[in-house]
DNA sequence: CGGGCAGTTGACCCCGCTCAAGCGCGGTGG
DNA sequence: CCACCGCGCTTGAGCGGGGTCAACTGCCCG
């Protein structure tokens, strides 16, 4: 876990995040001072589910993706952040350990704040406040959303619906590809399901033209059809 | 649904409330004016998914039940609230319509507090939004645990673990029941299965003399079994 | 007494998980 | 440069958990 010093991406994570949109000048010298930023590589551990985390962390560049990990060790990802992003405030506002690693999927730059800074800013900025309070709600309406989903509908329907989040979090590229690159293991974490599972799906949805493969590239074609299939609701 | 005023109830239901107890008292008083107390029987609905929620409902007297609804009209029930709790911030904070339904299943006295008094105080009493900040966030660990719990255990597991969490929530009467009365119907949208597969399984426990059963009293005989059952991870 | 709803039980079968074997590609070392 | 290795991906076979459907019971209530 290579972690190095660069203060001028961290600057970019605070212009990018609506969270700090409404900090005073005052109080954005005050977080320059106090954060510090590093480097990760795909892979790096940013905390593990069961330690105490004791800042929060807010995003510049990359993508980190959260999970638990359950029987034998299988992933079940509830979440990824992404430039402009902020994580580690579940933990510390509700005064229990993380209740989710979190790894970087996309090299990634990640600011560190401590939680007294976050702390104080909480109490006496009540625009911020408010901010983070709209966020944790609005990431707890997602959750619920999440487990209706994996109790109700089938596989199928969820990683239709999947591709669809995907790509309305990360939008394509040049080539229409979804921006971010998953292995079949991840996509099944994401699903909640058995990676052959995922693969013959996707290989499925190949041959109804919906979808393109070409290895990690996923290129949605038919977005109005995959949106049928998942809204049985 | 027959809402009576009853204002004397009301006044049990802020005391009971962890989340009311630093206010000043001239904040009390301001809230005993402005809030309304309404009593519900089983059955009756506080709001539907989908509408907008304007205010938020703390309850004095009473078992509410949260859900949203699937495939075919099946519920999947995502929370309980009883005596003390409040909901219906949720929608609120993160300016979306409620993303549950709410109804009763045990007669309750629920009382009503309306946006601008609540966002007012969320402004100006920073112990208060910490509060709220705190229980928000709580939530949002349990719905992870939901998700993995659903994605990756059985039926049997999840059967068990909900039964020792009614347990926790609601505790026992005199007999040693649970002190919640539920439906197998219930059950089945609360465990995210079918109602055969409860009753069949509660049927098996029953027989493993892990629990006794009367119509909807259900009675824990084996705690540190049903723990084995669930605790899979 | 009859209607309706919750609960129960049995039969059936399909979705999706597991296990196992094979493939393709990139990295490494001789 | 090629051979080997390992990991990620793919495909097939098999089967079992649990969902669905249907029939029946018991109880409450009009």
């Amino acid at each position: 876990m290579k972690k190095i010093e660069n203060q001028q991406v961290c600057d970019f994570c605070i212009q990018q995040s609506d969270i700090f949109r409404h900090l005073t000048q005052e109080e954005f010298s005050e977080m320059s001072y106090n954060k510090s930023c590093n480097l990760y590589k795909r892979g790096d551990v940013v905390y593990h589910e069961g330690n105490r985390v004791n800042g929060i962390y807010c995003i510049g560049k990359g993508i980190v993706k959260h999970y638990k990990t359950g029987i034998d060790g299988k992933e079940q990802i509830v979440r990824f952040s992404k430039k402009g992003g902020i994580f580690g405030f579940r933990s510390i506002l509700s005064e229990e350990v993380a209740c989710t690693t979190t790894k970087v999927i996309e090299d990634a730059s990640i600011c560190f704040i401590p939680s007294e800074q976050f702390i104080y800013w909480l109490k006496h900025n009540s625009d911020f406040s408010m901010k983070m309070m709209k966020l944790s709600c609005k990431e707890l309406g997602e959750a619920n959303q999440y487990i209706i989903d994996i109790a109700q509908k089938s596989v199928r329907e969820r990683l239709a619906e999947i591709l669809l989040l995907l790509n309305d979090n990360f939008g394509t590229d040049a080539e229409g590809n979804l921006n971010i690159s998953l292995t079949r293991e991840e996509i099944a974490g994401l699903v909640g399901t058995a990676t052959e599972s995922v693969i013959r799906l996707l290989s499925e949805f190949k041959a109804d033209n919906l979808i393109e493969l070409d290895r990690r590239h996923i290129k949605l074609l038919n977005i109005k059809q995959l949106k049928r299939i998942c809204d049985v609701f």
